[in-house]
RNA sequence: GCCCCUAUAGCUCAGCUGGUAGAGCAUCUGAUUUGUAAUCAGAGGGUCGGGAGUUCGAGUCUCUCUGGGGGCACCA
């Protein structure tokens, strides 16, 4: 927390209480006072107001001590200095909002011609002579008429629209660097050399639509990271190459897992070590669901138009269906198909056969359902976002005073899940009605409080995001944590009372009377494709044994010890182990880069010593030394760690 | 879908202002039998993403399509 304090010409000074902000502070004093300070104070470290103040300035006292509020000022004195930069160098563009975001800022331009890589350089070298000019920075309040005026004049249109949109009887601040003037709530540094030159780079140009928008022009938009000093900004590039390393599109064709082709976009080809992580991963969660009362099922794959008609799908996305026309002889007309974009209408029809009772509830059925849906282009990324997927999806059917408790058992469930596949830490955010629904608000009062003391009942914390549920059911967002502090939305839970209506699902209730049931959407890794390549990123390509695909490697160091090696893998493989023999004439150097490389966990180095006294010696991937072991204790600590978390 | 960038051998990349392609690794062959992150030598391999255009001549310039990348929009 800030201590601060303004001193005046006589010598006094005027402190603020500890927690106090520069805002409050600004807040709290009188323009006459303010004028009068000389310097100010924050935490005991002085530095001179080098700038008088201006008569109604809200700001000019900042702190640099503290880290997080100096890297804003810095990236947010780089917006304007930036804009200022660019209409210098081409008075033309014209300029609309530029925000600090993480690590740096933004600027979205419109100009006709594109910036290119040469023009980043020219505005980047222009920033430089502007910060190093020292030149002052000051503000004045105006009124919303005089800047509409102002910039009508300069001819900037976004910015008019921006100050439109302000209340008529709304002040507003202008801020000036050096000649440059800008609409903008501050708070900002006194001139523009506290900007470190040396720790700013400015990184792309992007499009991105006026007031994010599709419908609307698109801008360019120039993105800049910041720092306090250039190591600081080294630091940061290294670990951008860092975070690429583990790219997962990278490791993918590194480690030889999948790939992707022209002829079928957002579609994955499984290569066998990568199918095998996949295959270990699915037989995992099936065992985990069938533990917790999930009956497994299989649904088509190319369903009728008619049920989609029935669902709503068909109106709603129809746009992103994979469509299959079939040309049936004899037939007046095609018949349309659709490739299954989700799971939920065909798990009604499971449901919908035969009577149920109210005894067959909850009804929890679970599919390792594989659905297509035809994304935007430009939406596509390696693993992450494809055409072409399959969910561990369920549904549980059941009475609306189950749904607290089928909503607290999967949460446990899911909590176990990521402990055992190597995530800490997870986040629950809970979206409630929204303003457009379907549904008594008696209902919604009720779901929303089960959900509410369901996640309770788990002892975990939660947000709730009001308004974002969907029109039928609020929902519950599950967000994990990535090693290097990525989140990543995977769970997801949606109460759901629509579909079974809209689907005629029922069931006999105790009174004799036919009812609805409530329909639970839930899925705990979301898309196995999409997992699969958040774990690749989080592990940096290094699996845990378990999941591995090639778990170990016995390598020859001579020729003849081929025979022993060769028994060595196969008591491996008996014991349950993924393991190989490489027996190529090279030497053992190489074979332990190259498996180091392919991230192979377990090397195990067999030369004729290991022949002699049926041993192996034992390498660890990242570990340099090696242990050299009887066989039977390797097989036995091998076969240990390659049975899955939940069979230990 | 939109904006910008991009596509050269299996991979990573050279190829200046237009004059019909190179390297390293990988692959194959041979030699080498090797003790924990790259043994040596040789060979094969590309109609430079597809199509069209400008030009005497296009990997190089223009247009277009497709894929990929960075964003934006979208994500039941």
């Amino acid at each position: 927390m800030a201590q601060i304090s303004l001193t005046f010409p006589d010598g006094s000074s005027r402190p603020f209480p500890a927690g106090t902000t520069p805002a409050d502070v600004a807040k709290s004093i009188s323009p006459g006072l303010a004028k009068k300070a000389i310097s100010a104070s924050v935490d005991g470290a002085h530095f001179d107001l080098a700038w008088p103040i201006e008569a109604d300035a809200r700001i000019a006292i900042h702190t640099m001590q503290d880290e997080t509020q100096a890297l804003e000022l810095i990236r947010h004195d780089l917006a304007h200095i930036m804009a200022r930069a660019v209409q210098e160098i081409w008075p033309d563009v014209k300029v609309t909002i530029g925000p600090v975001i993480k690590d740096g800022w933004y600027y979205d331009f419109d100009r006709a011609e594109p910036f290119t890589p040469e023009d980043l350089g020219l505005i980047e070298a222009r920033m430089k002579q502007i910060i190093n000019a020292r030149d002052p920075v000051r503000t004045e309040v105006w009124d919303r008429d005089r800047a509409i005026a102002h910039f009508e004049a300069q001819g900037e249109p976004f910015k008019v629209e921006l100050v439109q949109a302000i209340p008529a009887d709304q002040k507003l601040r202008m801020y000036w660097h050096g000649p440059w003037q800008d609409l903008c709530r501050g708070p900002h540094l006194q001139h523009t050399g506290q900007v470190p030159a040396d720790a700013f780079k400015l990184m792309s140009v992007a499009g991105a639509y006026w007031r994010g928008d599709s419908a609307n022009t698109q801008l360019q938009r120039i993105y800049g990271i910041a720092f306090r000093n250039r190591d600081d900004l080294k630091a940061h590039l290294t670990m951008l190459e860092e975070a690429a390393k583990r790219d997962h599109r990278r490791l993918g064709r590194e480690m030889d897992l999948f790939h992707l082709q022209e002829e079928a976009p957002g579609m994955i080809f499984w290569h066998p070590d990568g199918w095998s992580i996949y295959r270990t991963l699915e037989d995992y969660m099936r065992r985990r669901q069938q533990g917790a009362g999930y009956r497994e099922i299989r649904t088509p794959q190319v369903v009728d138009r008619i049920l989609w008609e029935k669902s709503g799908h068909w109106e709603a996305y129809r746009e992103n269906m994979f469509i299959v026309e079939v040309d049936e002889e004899g037939a007046k007309e095609k018949r349309i198909n659709a490739l299954k974009p989700m799971n939920c209408p065909c798990h009604v029809q499971v449901y919908n056969q035969g009577l149920k009772s109210y005894r067959d509830l909850p009804l929890r059925l679970a599919e390792f359902g594989s659905c297509h849906r035809y994304e935007s282009s430009g939406s596509m990324h390696g693993l992450m976002r494809v055409r072409g997927f399959t969910q561990d999806d369920a549904h549980i059917f059941c009475t609306e005073d189950q749904i607290e408790a089928e909503c607290a058992n999967f949460i446990t469930l899911l909590a176990s899940v990521y402990r055992d596949l190597g995530f800490d830490g997870f986040e629950i955010k809970l979206s409630t009605r929204p303003d457009v629904r379907i549904g008594s608000d008696e209902d919604w009062d009720f779901v929303e409080a089960a959900l509410e003391r369901a996640i309770q009942a788990t002892g975990n914390a939660y947000e709730i995001d009001p308004g974002e549920g969907a029109f039928y059911g609020p929902k519950l967002d599950f967000k994990l944590t990535d090693a290097i502090g990525r989140k990543w939305q995977c769970g997801t839970f949606q109460v759901d009372p629509n579909l079974p209506s809209r689907l005629g699902a029922e069931y006999v209730g105790e009174d004799g009377a036919k009812h609805r049931p409530y329909m639970l959407h839930r899925a705990i890794l979301g898309s196995f494709e999409r997992f699969i390549g958040i774990m690749i990123e989080n592990y940096a390509g290094r699996l845990p044994f378990w999941l591995a695909p090639r778990q170990v490697v016995v390598a020859s160091i001579v020729s003849d010890t081929d025979a022993y090696v060769a028994e060595v893998v196969q008591s491996l493989r008996e014991a349950g182990v993924r393991a190989e023999a490489d027996t190529r004439n090279e030497k053992i150097n190489y074979k332990v880069r190259e498996h180091s490389v392919g991230k192979v966990p377990v090397i195990l180095a067999i030369g004729m010593k290991e022949v002699e006294e049926r041993s192996a010696s034992v390498r660890r991937l990242g570990d340099q030394q090696t242990v050299t072991q009887p066989l039977d204790t390797v097989l036995a600590t091998l076969r240990a760690e390659s049975t899955p978390p939940d069979l230990r």
